[in-house]
DNA sequence: CTGCCTGACTCTCCTTTGGCGTTT
DNA sequence: AAAACGCCTTTGGAGAGTCAGGCA
């Protein structure tokens, strides 16, 4: 069962392992992943498989990029840590399963149908008008219960010695996993019993016999069928996380290794004495595609040599799965426990009424009332056996289960050394130490928790309270370390001392004392930084070395060692104080609207305290600028501090003002906010704005573009082909639109020049002509180089910027961006120049107005310009734009020649042009500048740079 | 076997007042 | 021209925890 579990724990982290790889000498097999990172698995011959189990040398040798010094990496750390938790939990929701199912009606019938009537008798007597006194109520009922448990121990149940849990180390729940072929192999393995319902219990429980665990669990619910309150409990015998004691015995040590290899052919039973076996062929049925394995002489050989067979050594047909009898006496090997006569894993909890308190009752053994017995720590006063003990019940986490399904942890009440040990073992401190395992434990005991409490838990909780204060002074040195009760100096932080110091006790010529009495002290900076400063005349309680954390204190520290030096001593020291010795901080009151302030200039509001009698502290970011204006006195006030690059940079949260000045300051702050989200808001707008008219230009453009070349190169009218573009928006857009003007955020758009002011100008129809070539994905790379593709770029930049404008939608009847439509020239590398591209899509303004005649001569001169590739000249296109609107071209043909003033080298860098971009065609520079996208990359705003450029030349014609 | 110690590694806590380019 | 803004970037050392291995 537990190793079934374990199976679930490591594949669901399977992906936290290393997988090494496996030399498979001559064999084209697959390799055979190793997910522990403890086998290596060799195939030798199609049929056979020889495991070798690397001793913990061997493998910090070959695994020296993994971590030298410690034994396993972190990640194997976590990966077993995880093990372990998911175990637990698995053992836990077992142990559950069990409980409920010993709620089973028949079950208890059955049960109850058995016990001896005279037994019963002696329940059936207690009652309070019979007995009435309490004490002797409690007295009867123990040993009524404890003539049950005596009767099912030694008459009625008998125990098998096999098949209960037990503690498994994780090396050998690998080992088994990798071993076993299939899962089949891995459950129905003969030393576990199967419990699969209610019904397999009561099949044991006519038979008479089972082992220990179903024995405890048949006599949990017979209690229960006699209607006394009981809790099944049971300790939780989860995979640890930590490296067996076993690894350390297995390098090299042939008797360790004969031993390891027992381990690994999983035949004996757990329990059994294998003094007696003998090297075995193991028929392994299929791992994985993999051969059989089949045992020969020649490992025997190998092993009687003392030789370990290795990786690269060519030992085919060997399967050595143990260590024939040596000639030395092999040392005493780890015995399995007698069930009957170890502690349990499951055991029985009754409650007696009288007594108010839970009594623990072990059925195997038949022992009533004794918590210590249910610990499998060998204590070190119990000699029992020189044999060393195979550690198969370790109590790390005993859980009682009610018959309600809920469950408490009980561990403080079985283990012994619960609060030196246990307890630090279950997690460790909160905050460091175990990794954050007593959180996680935490957690799953509170899903188990009843989600309300009874009275008998509060009492239960004051015992088990007791009990830990009650256990006296640990034995060990690392039983002192963290202990809640006592300390040791030498465990002392650094910032710690013992106030008074009261001895309590001697452990080894250490003094006790108690945990109660350290104090945790502060510098006198750190007590500023809680309100708080030293009192007047107080001495430091301890003298410690000043730690630089920042370069400036470094350097304080330098100089000061340097005097030092020069003086007497190097090391700088300074003192700690405890809380008793500081009195809370009382700033300067403020005087005349006056705030005190220090040497920075600012305020220290590190706490509340802090605040000088007479101010306020107003929170809000930017309010410093308007008390400034206002021309009140204030201070920044410093709430803490932010740590980078070994410099403290203070976190300054507000600022802090007379009292009075409070409500004058936050009036104007807020009025000045509201104002600033005004204008952020029409600043947006209006951004939103430009991008609508900047994508709807490049429509046109675009159209333009088509039209031209479609003329150019079949000599066809653009209008002809029948697809169009339509941008909708819907009546919100239209209104905001309409407004803006209104607003006067938009008055440049009146003016002369300006056009699509309104939705109108918007969602006017063009018709594009019907594309004729698809492009393939390759030529698309072509117009990379072409200024057509930087306008492309454009408008896919304006549509897919950051401002999703509601109710706009591309009504397609083209694929707007696509490069389908891409005319002819383009795609087929011929260098075309924006201007000649302008200048067409002028032509085709015009020839939207004009005949049909028209059309072919437009189409040459565009053709004629098709063929200018630089990009200053634009002389004979001037000619042909003519336009309608007066003023529009004489914009236009003011801005082309502002700009041919100059070289185009020189102009403003894009993103100051941006802004303007827009009603370029119309106003002159402006001279705004809008800051390039944060995010964008060199050759991105190289791009951009382009587009622009390009875009600039085509409008302005 | 247990417990202590050591060494190697990892993790956590503690620290506690800028500089510079750009924009307004 | 000066003031204000905003971005830059997440330190590093001490001490404690963890673990394996060696030794008494």
């Amino acid at each position: 069962m537990s190793t079934g579990d374990a199976q679930d724990a490591n594949s669901s982290s399977e992906e936290d392992f290393d997988w090494e790889e496996v030399d498979v000498p001559g064999q084209q097999e697959p390799e055979l992943p190793q997910p522990y990172g403890e086998l290596e698995v060799q195939l030798e011959a199609p049929k056979n498989i020889e495991i070798t189990l690397p001793s913990a040398r061997a493998k910090k040798g070959e695994g020296s990029k993994r971590q030298a010094g410690t034994g396993i990496s972190h990640a194997e750390r976590m990966t077993r840590v995880t093990c372990h938790k998911i175990h637990t939990v698995c053992m836990l929701a077992n142990a559950r399963v069990r409980n409920k199912w010993l709620n089973d009606e028949t079950l208890q019938a059955r049960l109850l149908s058995l016990v001896p009537m005279s037994l019963q008798d002696n329940l059936a007597i207690i009652h309070k008008s019979r007995v009435p006194e309490r004490a002797k109520r409690g007295r009867m009922f123990e040993s009524a219960v404890g003539r049950i448990a005596t009767w099912w121990a030694e008459t009625y149940f008998s125990v098998d010695r096999t098949g209960h849990i037990v503690n498994r180390t994780y090396e050998d729940v690998a080992r088994e996993m990798a071993e076993a072929g299939n899962d089949e192999e891995l459950y129905n393995r003969d030393d576990m019993e199967m419990i699969r319902s209610p019904k397999s219990l009561m099949k044991h429980l006519l038979m008479r016999r089972g082992s220990r665990d179903t024995s405890s669990q048949l006599f949990t619910a017979l209690c229960r069928a006699l209607d006394i309150p009981t809790r099944l409990v049971v300790s939780l015998q989860s995979v640890p996380w930590k490296t067996s004691s076993d690894k350390k015995k297995a390098p090299k040590k042939p008797s360790a290794k004969g031993k390891s290899k027992e381990k690994a052919t999983n035949i004996e039973d757990e329990s059994e004495d294998d003094e007696d076996m003998e090297p075995v062929d193991i028929p392994i049925p299929d791992i994985k595609g993999k051969g059989k394995a089949k045992a020969t002489d020649e490992d025997e050989d190998a092993m009687k040599n003392n030789i370990k067979p290795r990786k690269g050594m060519s030992k085919p047909h060997v399967v050595k799965l143990r260590k024939s009898k040596s000639q030395q006496p092999r040392p005493p090997k780890p015995q399995a426990s007698d069930p009957t006569t170890s502690p349990p894993v499951f055991w029985t909890e009754v409650f007696s009424r009288a007594d108010s308190m839970w009594i623990a009752i072990d059925p195997i053994r038949g022992i009533i009332g004794k918590r210590q017995v249910f610990d499998p720590t060998p204590s070190s006063t119990s000699g029992q056996s020189k044999l060393p003990r195979r550690r198969d019940n370790i109590m790390l986490y005993v859980i009682a289960l009610e018959e309600d399904g809920y469950g408490r942890d009980v561990t403080a009440r079985y283990a012994r050394d619960y609060t030196a040990k246990v307890a630090k073992v279950q997690g460790a401190r909160a905050s460091s130490g175990g990794r954050g395992r007593r959180e996680w434990w935490e957690r799953v005991i509170q899903v188990i928790t009843r989600p309300y409490r009874l009275q008998r838990d509060d009492l239960e909780d004051d015992e088990l309270r007791n009990h830990q204060l009650t256990e006296g002074m640990p034995t060990t040195l690392a039983g002192f370390k963290d202990h809640p009760l006592y300390v040791l100096s030498r465990h002392l932080k650094r910032d710690e001392v013992v106030d008074p110091p009261v001895e309590l006790g001697k452990f080894r010529g250490d003094p006790v004392y108690a945990r109660s009495s350290v104090v945790s002290l502060k510098t006198a900076e750190n007590w500023m930084r809680q309100g708080r400063v030293i009192r007047e005349g107080c001495q430091p309680m301890k003298m410690v070395k000043q730690r630089a954390m920042t370069i400036a204190k470094q350097r304080e520290i330098e100089v000061a060692m340097e005097r030092g030096h020069n003086g007497e001593e190097g090391e700088v020291l300074q003192g700690l104080y405890a809380r008793n010795q500081t009195d809370l901080y009382k700033p300067p009151p403020i005087e005349n609207g006056k705030v005190p302030k220090n040497d920075f200039g600012n305020i220290d509001l590190y706490v509340p305290s802090m605040l000088p009698p007479g101010g306020v502290h107003i929170p809000f970011k930017g309010v410093a600028k308007i008390a400034r204006k206002l021309g009140f006195d204030f201070a920044e006030a410093v709430t803490g501090f932010e740590f980078r690059k070994r410099r403290a940079v203070p976190l300054i949260e507000g600022i802090v003002v007379s009292a009075e000045n409070e409500a004058v300051i936050v009036e104007a702050f807020l009025a000045a906010e509201g104002d600033a989200e005004e204008k952020a808001k029409a600043k947006r707008l209006d951004q939103v704005h430009k991008r609508w008219v900047r994508l709807v230009q490049g429509l046109r453009i675009r159209q333009r573009l088509q039209a031209q070349y479609v003329d150019a190169d079949n000599g066809i009218g653009g209008e002809s082909a029948g697809t169009s573009i339509q941008v909708t928006i819907d009546q919100p857009q239209v209104r905001n639109l309409q407004r803006l003007p209104e607003r006067g955020v938009y008055k440049g758009m009146k003016q002369p020049g300006g056009f699509l002011i309104t939705a109108d100008d918007v969602v006017e129809q063009h018709h594009l002509p019907k594309s004729r070539h698809r492009a393939d994905p390759v030529q698309v790379d072509h117009v990379q180089e072409t200024n057509g593709r930087a306008i492309l770029m454009s408008e896919s930049e304006v549509v897919s910027s950051e401002e999703p404008v509601p109710g706009v939608q591309l009504e397609d009847t083209v694929d707007v961006m696509g490069v389908d439509d891409l005319p002819n020239e383009s795609r087929s590398g011929v260098p075309i120049t924006m201007q000649a591209l302008a200048e067409a899509a002028h032509a085709h303004k015009d020839i939207s107005h004009a005949g049909p005649e028209e059309l072919s001569s437009r189409a040459a001169v565009a053709t004629v310009a098709s063929g200018v590739s630089t990009p200053g000249s634009s002389a004979p296109t001037k000619k042909v734009s003519t336009r309608t609107a007066r003023g529009k071209r004489k914009r236009a043909s003011e801005g082309s020649d502002a700009e041919s003033d100059k070289p185009k080298e020189d102009e403003p860098t894009p993103r100051k042009r941006r802004g303007e971009a827009a009603p370029a065609a119309a106003t002159p520079p402006s001279g705004r500048v809008l800051r390039p996208r944060a995010s964008k990359t060199a050759s991105q705003l190289k791009e951009g740079k382009g587009i622009e450029l390009a875009y600039r030349r085509a409008v302005a014609e």
